[in-house]
DNA sequence: TCCGTGATTTCC
DNA sequence: GAAATCACGGAC
């Protein structure tokens, strides 16, 4: 169980997202360490990506962080309700991301319950499971995130990623969800999830 | 399958 | 100021 150090950050893209899948993700948060497995993810490559927020280099104080060296957090809120977590990849000045789809939740189930549904685990239905991790928005309740865990860096001791040799599964990659305003980049095969998983958002 | 929710950022 | 937004849950 190795925490994953920045280079493991740092690089292209989209082999950096299909990197991701099978890692643990863990938020030590209020003394409990929640943890899920990346079961989905997607990149969105910056500059020339249409559905990126950095597209065509757009630069705000929301974008900011994609700027900044790899291996950091970059959170976001999506229709005023829901958090987003992403990962900064590429070097400083490049803005490219990769955006956590979806998790397998692994440790502290009854608290990823109560934070999700104010309901212990135990009393979950199997749609209820299922649907605890299974979106971006999902996750980042079930896992706390939220906006104090943006910009964290992801090599510190709040918010970081573990290799534990899950390497038993096939990769699928398909095309990205929710961004056919982006034209031709919607049609991108960008986006990657373990084969067969139940806690994958779609297929 | 569709629709209301609802806040932050960005665009004009 | 207005529009847009990398979802979700519940009503049909």
């Amino acid at each position: 169980m190795k925490k994953l150090r920045r280079d493991f950050y740092c690089g292209d893209t989209l082999s950096v997202a299909q990197n991701l899948l099978g890692k643990t993700l863990v938020h030590i948060t209020e003394g409990k360490r929640l943890s899920g497995k990346i079961v989905e993810t997607e990149a969105y490559k910056g500059i020339t990506d249409k559905a990126a927020h950095s597209y065509g280099g757009r630069r705000t104080k929301r974008t900011e962080i994609m700027y900044g060296p790899c291996g950091f957090s970059y959170v976001y809120m999506i229709y005023g309700m829901y958090y987003c977590f992403n990962i900064v990849t590429q070097k400083k000045g490049v803005p490219e991301a990769v955006l956590i789809r979806a998790v397998e939740p692994l440790e502290n189930l009854n608290e990823i319950s109560l934070n999700r549904y104010d309901k212990s685990f135990s009393s979950l239905n199997k749609t209820q499971i299922k649907n605890l991790t299974n979106g971006p928005g999902k996750l980042c309740k079930g896992l706390a995130i939220g906006k104090s865990e943006n910009k964290l860096d992801l090599c510190g001791g709040t918010l970081y990623l573990v290799d534990d040799n899950s390497n038993d599964f096939s990769i699928k990659n398909a095309k990205r969800i929710g961004i056919s305003y982006a034209q031709e980049a919607a049609d991108y095969p960008w986006r990657f999830y373990i084969e067969n998983n139940i806690y994958v958002s779609a297929k």
